[in-house]
DNA sequence: TTGATTTATATCCGAGAGATATGGATGAGC
DNA sequence: GCTCATCCATATCTCTCGGATATAAATCAA
C-alpha cells in the first residue's frame, strides 16, 4: 500500500469537515469507500489521525499537523499542474531572440510590444549581434529564433519570410543626387559606396549581386562593421549607401533616403530557427507573428 | 482520470534517469506500464513532458517545470508523513504543564530535564500556578497535565502518585524549638503557625486535618497566599510552618526545617490529567515519567 | 425505549495498474 | 549498407483495489 494523492484529498476534506458523511458529499463518492481510505491512510502512517464517535469527529494532534500540510501539497500539486500546462500552451517560458539593431527598429520592437502584451507571463530576451554571430548562437542553442535578413542554407534551420522591406539609397544632404526624387539603380553605378563588411553581413554581399545584375560593380569605398556607423560617413560626405529602408527610422542628421523604385533589391527580413525543436512557447510566438504581420500588410493592399 | 503521486513518483524517476527503461527498473514496474502511466500523466496536463525518440528522452521546457517542482512535492509529502508519524509516537507535539513552584524545585525540574533529553522534539509549556487555578486551567484545557498535592475527586480528572514527599516543620532558627533534634507533630500544639490560605490551596486543609488527627487545632497566626512568603514570616520570628520537605532546597536565610518522624503528613504529589483525551506526547510523557520516578526511588531502597 | 444519525463492516463489481508478448524505430558495429 | 541490439509504444490479459450497496453497531435526542 502507497499513499496517493487521493488519500491527502479525502483526508484533507474529512478534517475540513469533521464528518465523513459530508466529506463523502463533497468528494462525490459514498460513505464507506472514505472511511476505508482514511483507515489505509491511517495504516500507512501507523498513527491515528482522528478520533471518531458515531457521534462527533475530531483531530488528533497528528490529524492537525499533517491537515495543514496536506492542504499546502494539494495546493502545490494543483498550481504545478497548472504551471506545467501553462507552459505546454506556450503562455509561460522564454523566448532568446537574436536581431540587429536595424530589424529591431524595423518592425520586431513593435512584434515584441504586442506579443508580450498578449503573452505576459513569457520572457523574451533579446540578443542584439550580427548576422554572423546570430546564426552560431541559434546552432549553439544560444538563441531560440533569430530575424534575420538572408534566408539560412543550412537544413538544420527553418525559416519563414516575417516581412518585406525595400532597399532604399541613402546620401548626404549635400550630395549631387540629393535633388533628384527617384534614383534607379544603375544611375548609382558610378558612385562611391559605404556598405558593411561583406564578412559580418549575408546582406551586403546580396546589395552586391543586385549591383552586379544591374550591370555594375560598386565601388566599395568605405566598410563599416557596424551599420551604425554608415550614416555618421554618409553625413560627413562619404558618398552613398545602399540600406533597408527601415534604417530611416532611427537616423537623425544630415541624410536622404531615396527609393529606387522597381529597381529596389529586396531587403526581407525572415524567421529563422533550428529544425525540430520548436518548444510550445516558439511555435505560439511564430503563430502570433504570423498573425501580426497579416494584419499588418492589410492595411498596405 | 486523476492525478496521483504515483504519476508524479514515475515521472521523477523517469526525468532522472531519461530513460524509461532505467526508470521502470529503479520502480521495480515493467516498462510498459510506466510508459502508459506516464502518457496519462501529460492527457492530464494536457501537454507534452518529454520528447522521446526510440533512442533518447529528453525534458520539454514544461517538463523541465513540472520535474523541479514534483521532487520538491514528493519530498514534502514524505516529511508531512514523517512529521505525522513522529507526533502519532508522541516524538513530537507540544504538553503544557501546570504545577507550582515548590513542586517543580521538588523534583519536577529533574524529570522535565530528563524527559527533553530524550524526546527533544516535544515542547514543554510551564504554567505555574496556584493549586486551585491549575485545576480549572486542566478543566478548560489550557493546560494538559497537573503536579498537584492532593488527589482530585471529580471523576473527569485522571491521576497517578508522581513521588512521595515528608512535611517537615519549618522555623527560624532563634526559635526556642530550632535546638530540638526530632519533633513530633503533637508537639506543636502551643505553637503559631504561618499557613498558606486555605482557598488556595488544598495542601493546606489536608495539613491542618492531619493536626486535627493529632488532637489539636493549629492557631493560625498568618495566613499566606504565595508559598515564597511563609520563609519570609518564619526567619522575622512569627511561629512554625509545615512545609513539603523540598521547601528546604530553594530557601536561604536563618531557616531551621526538622523531621517530624513517624507522626509526618503526607505531602505526596500527584500527577492528574484529564481523563479519556491524552495525547501520545501525554502518554508517552506519562509513561517517560512512571519510569523516571521507578529509577529514582531505588537509591532510597 | 425508540428512532434518527453517523461510522464501521461485509460483500460485490468493475476500472485500471501492471505483466507479457510484440511491433517499430534508431543507432552501433561489422 | 546490412544486421543486430536497444529502447519506447502498442495490444492484450490478469488481478488488485477503489468504490458501490446493504447492513450492523453505536450514540444522542425525544
Amino acid at each position: 500500500m502507497s499513499l496517493e494523492l487521493r488519500h491527502l484529498r479525502y483526508f484533507v476534506t474529512v478534517a475540513d469537515e469533521l464528518s465523513f458523511t459530508r466529506a463523502a458529499q463533497r468528494l462525490r463518492i459514498s460513505q464507506p469507500p472514505l472511511s476505508q481510505q482514511i483507515q489505509d491512510l491511517e495504516a500507512v502512517l501507523k498513527t491515528q489521525l482522528l478520533l471518531r464517535t458515531s457521534r462527533r469527529v475530531e483531530l488528533t494532534a497528528a490529524g492537525e499537523a499533517l491537515h495543514a500540510r496536506a492542504k499546502s501539497i494539494l495546493e502545490q500539486v494543483d498550481a504545478a499542474v497548472q504551471e506545467a500546462a501553462s507552459i505546454g500552451r506556450g503562455e509561460r517560458g522564454r523566448i532568446l531572440i537574436g536581431a540587429t539593431g536595424s530589424i529591431l527598429s524595423g518592425g520586431l520592437a513593435d512584434l515584441l510590444a504586442g506579443y508580450r502584451h498578449e503573452f505576459p507571463e513569457v520572457t523574451t530576451t533579446l540578443f542584439e549581434q550580427a548576422p554572423r554571430l546570430q546564426m552560431r548562437a541559434l546552432q549553439d542553442k544560444k538563441t531560440d529564433i533569430s530575424f534575420i535578413r538572408l534566408r539560412p542554407e543550412s537544413d538544420d534551420f527553418a525559416s519563414e519570410l516575417a516581412w518585406r522591406e525595400d532597399v532604399v539609397v541613402a546620401m548626404s544632404s549635400i550630395h549631387r543626387l540629393a535633388g533628384r526624387k527617384r534614383i534607379a539603380l544603375k544611375d548609382l553605378r558610378d558612385e562611391e559606396y559605404v556598405a558593411l563588411a561583406p564578412e559580418s553581413s549575408e546582406f551586403a554581399a546580396s546589395i552586391r549581386d543586385s549591383c552586379v545584375a544591374a550591370g555594375f560593380l560598386p565601388r566599395i569605398a568605405h566598410e563599416v562593421v557596424d551599420a551604425q556607423s554608415i550614416t555618421g560617413l554618409l553625413a560627413a560626405g562619404f558618398g552613398v549607401a545602399l540600406v533597408p529602408s527601415s534604417i530611416a527610422r532611427f537616423t537623425t542628421g544630415e541624410i536622404r533616403f531615396r527609393s529606387l523604385g522597381a529597381s529596389a533589391p529586396a531587403a526581407d527580413v525572415y524567421i529563422v530557427h533550428r529544425n525540430g525543436d520548436q518548444s510550445t512557447a516558439l511555435r505560439a510566438f511564430m503563430a502570433f507573428a504570423r498573425r501580426f504581420f497579416q494584419s499588418r500588410l492589410k492595411p498596405r493592399d
